[in-house]
DNA sequence: CTGTTAGCGCGTTCAG
DNA sequence: CTGAACGCGCTAACAG
């Protein structure tokens, strides 16, 4: 059953104009809510339509109007903790009206983006948006594609381009602004892999922010990678040196929940003798830790809507605009930096 | 710039064949690769379309084919820790191949379903997946469907319907089946939501594990939510009322964080004293947990492969089959229950 | 080997 | 208010 080829023709709107006892353009007024067709005539077409469970075909819409009413989102790897916020976000904003969305995974490799890319413009799709996995700047797709595209996440390398990214310093700035604020002085950073500009960038806030309080980190801020492993490792270097750590911002929430660990483990109590903030507010590690952990959200699904939205205006024939857009991001305060009964 | 309408239509194949000096036709026949033009002519049209940078009109070509090479990917809620891979391995699948992706999020929302569903059908998709966040079963899309409909994950309730869901039993017995082997006889069970089939499933499948070997539960299993808070508090009854327990079979991996995280407070050493298996083989848990967490993996990646292949078989018209397939699961042997140097 | 012709399903003029 | 005719971009028959 439900075979394509069964050759059970997919009903056409000549159908249904042939059972109403109109013409193919009477009846295509008709579903269309045109207004110069007779009431009773409306009626009968909608009646045979629904007969008949006619279904418009959009491709042939699609032909005729120049649009086709599709979007791609072509991101570099699926199996990224970011992708998905922003891709609910895009795909929500989208969803509400007339718009379908096609999904292609490049598998971070760019021969398949290429290639993805050409399937996307021979379905012509209207708009596409581009979603990286880091917040490293990626290769433009270059100026002649002949669709509106904005960049999301990972912004284009090419200042032509629109990108959407978030406020990765701002962000820094923010924690180290709240554990000044719960009267932390003596705080320390671990950080995680130093390649990624989001590590670099969220360090250069927090940075700038100790600075404006005339302070600055204790010890050296630590670089490993974006895991609990290392955040468990780090924090117990990082205490054994430096007893007197007060807080300490963590780059990521796992590696915060490492923190969170080691400092049970060396019997220190958090948030009272020691306040740990995260980053990327991950609920899943966030609300499960012990305290819950205090952390700096991005705010993605907004960015993927965003993002959505531009390309809408673009569509509509509005400029899209240019260069990166570093979007807010916000603080989620939770028992891991202020105490809860 | 990269604006829709700029009034720069888009090259067609006429434009090519024009710049070739040869007819509509032959461009045509030229560009797919027909054996019966002159591999001069050829050259010339190839160029021609390299030069005016010409993509074919998919629509324009699925209007003639009565396919479109496009699938519908209807999720339920895509938030879930179960989507993504599902929908990589389709993507997967037929990524490789010259078929396209449409997704759609219907929230949960059975009137946002609908509304999706017959945006894919207008699009003229050549097949659907349903993927649904549970592996309880849902609500047909119905028999009337003109293109072929796979259910993943959470199975169809109409038996005429074909679903592939991983088989909870087999996990549930394989999980008792690995502690027993490792020589533990008192083992526990803490359970997930018992709302879930898949609550209910896998302690069916741990109990005839237990059951083979004249064994039963220490304890009744205890049923709570899939959360780590859960694991933990339900670990510390257990162990408080039956301290000779040497093995926990979690039905989550967050659970059995949970409970390794008790069982170090209550000075429990793991795996030695206390072996414990989780479910789901989510590798952010299982990976970052001391020490690492032996869990049973799904393979839903697998799992969205062989839904995409269904589809693509059913295209290609071969039955489709029906009914509900439970799809082997495996077991990943990490420290929590074999000690590691 | 190449060109001409006829639609695929639909929306949109423009006469009746 | 209704219907006939044209064309969106392309491929599949047929002629030449």
């Amino acid at each position: 059953m439900a075979s394509n080829d069964t050759g059970v023709r997919t009903t056409t709107l000549s159908d249904v104009a042939r059972l109403a006892g109109v013409s193919l353009a009477t009846a295509s007024k008709a579903m269309n809510g045109r207004t110069d067709v007779a009431p009773a005539t409306r009626r009968r077409v909608l009646e045979a339509a629904e007969d008949l469970a006619f279904t418009p075909n959009a491709m042939a819409r699609g032909l005729l109007a120049g649009r086709t009413g599709t979007v791609g989102l072509l991101t570099s790897d699926l199996d990224g903790r970011f992708m998905l916020p922003i891709l609910m976000g895009a795909e929500d904003a989208f969803g509400a009206g007339q718009v379908n969305v096609f999904l292609c995974d490049a598998r971070g490799d760019a021969i398949r983006e290429q290639h993805h890319l050409r399937a996307l413009l021979s379905r012509r799709v209207d708009g596409i948006i581009v979603v990286g996995r880091q917040t490293d700047p990626r290769p433009s797709l270059g100026q002649d594609i002949p669709v509106p595209v904005v960049y999301a996440y990972a912004p284009s390398d090419d200042d032509r381009d629109l990108s959407l990214t978030p406020d990765n310093r701002a962000g820094g700035r923010l924690a180290v602004e709240h554990l000044l604020a719960c009267g932390r002085t003596r705080i320390a950073h671990i950080s995680g892999d130093p390649t990624y500009a989001a590590a670099r960038e969220r360090l250069d806030g927090a940075r700038s922010a100790l600075a404006d309080a005339g302070l600055e980190f204790v010890g050296e801020p630590l670089s490993g990678d974006w895991s609990e492993h290392w955040g468990r490792d780090a924090a117990a270097t990082l205490l054994g040196r430096h007893p007197e750590i007060d807080a300490v911002f963590a780059a990521s929430d796992q590696i915060a929940r490492g923190v969170i660990d080691t400092a049970r483990d060396l019997g220190r109590s958090v948030p009272d003798d020691l306040a740990v903030i995260g980053y990327d507010n991950w609920e899943l590690l966030a609300t499960n830790s012990r305290p819950e952990l205090t952390s700096i959200d991005a705010n993605l699904q907004q960015l993927g809507r965003r993002a959505a939205q531009r390309v809408f205006e673009a569509i509509d024939g509005a400029e899209m605009g240019e260069g990166v857009r570093h979007l807010p991001v916000r603080l989620v305060i939770r028992g891991s930096t202020v105490p809860r009964r």
